[in-house]
DNA sequence: TATCTCTTTGAACGCCCATTCAACCAAATT
DNA sequence: AATTTGGTTGAATGGGCGTTCAAAGAGATA
């Protein structure tokens, strides 16, 4: 066995402390108000660090929300694995993963919507947001279509996936919004 | 008739040509970006300006903000009046106004996204937005209580409305992520 | 132990931008 | 016509912040 893996596990300690330091300030004070000194002291460490590890704050950023878009898509995909093969279960699982106090809480959901914004003017930024999207898509979809075979129905499984995406952003922005009227239960 | 209505016609003007100027560039470029420099010089006029007219680059995006909001308004309540006493018809003028040229255009919905993200750390921002979810809000649902009543429903008009809120949301935010694909006509 | 490599530090640099303000101009008032 | 009031200009100011980098510290290698 290497023992050269005390820097490399260091430099991943640094690198996730860091981006954990970036969710939080971003979530309390937006991207532009994050300073890359409140980054770096949030996470411990020293000024230039920042720099060190990803080049640029707008590297950081992108590692930022490349973090938290990777951490939806693992519970979401592991929920769905969890609720086994009734297409109606699945669906459930994953307004329950969408509502979930891990995923639909206020520092998160400030995070997500900090970057929506910017993604109109920041292509890196819309690639990824549009990954996840699509990953949704297509799976909401695809569990559509079932329930819908199953069910002998006759309506589009692509409009209604799409709108059920919308509905969701739609309540997490309520959220945002008006923190003190929204509640998770009642979005579900 | 007082003719001293030359100046305050001059600052009125003055006034709106720099809320315009701000829109058109917070839609291009997003709050940050946006310099005074770039607002004034967009309005035709200089430097200094926008702080002797706002006070500070603070308040001019307050008043662009509201400026958007009663736009918004203006035209909902219009439809509404417009469509009669149906209140089947009253819904859908709202829907189509959701969706008219006008309201779900890029550069709008950029403006209000920019906003809404910062609503969580601007509780001037909260304010002006919440009045007009309130507003929405209280109207929708009214018109969903005649329509339960006439059909004899046994629905609850609260959720409905606030669900058809948030799709429409959800709807504007699609359409800032991936502007190619989005149509406005789906999303009706 | 000595050398080399990778990580961290924090002061220094320079750019960007909101704000200020004295000077100027035009409209209103007398 | 003279004076007052209010709007506009644009150069100057000052502060904030991202980035750089020489020096120091800590791990790996020999």
């Amino acid at each position: 066995m290497k023992r050269s893996n005390l820097r490399s596990e260091n430099k991943k300690n640094s690198n996730l402390k860091l981006i954990s330091s970036a969710i939080k300030n971003i979530s309390q004070k937006g991207i532009k108000e994050t300073t890359m000194h409140d980054v770096s002291h949030g996470a411990g460490l020293s000024q230039g660090i920042v720099n060190f590890h990803f080049k640029s704050k707008e590297f950081l950023l992108i590692e930022t929300l490349k973090f938290i878009s990777n951490e939806y898509l693992e519970t979401f995909q592991r929920n769905i694995i969890k609720s086994g093969s009734d297409p109606r279960k699945k669906i459930i699982s994953i307004i329950n993963n969408d509502f979930s106090k891990k995923i639909c809480s206020q520092d998160k959901m400030a995070v997500w919507f900090t970057f929506f914004s910017e993604v109109k003017f920041k292509p890196a930024y819309q690639q990824i947001c549009k990954e996840r999207d699509l990953y949704y898509q297509n799976i909401t979809q695809n569990i559509l279509r079932e329930l819908i075979i199953k069910e002998n129905n006759n309506i589009s499984e692509k409009n209604i996936s799409r709108g059920l995406q919308a509905l969701v952003m739609g309540l997490w922005l309520d959220q945002l919004e008006d923190p003190d009227t929204f509640s998770r239960k009642q979005a579900k």
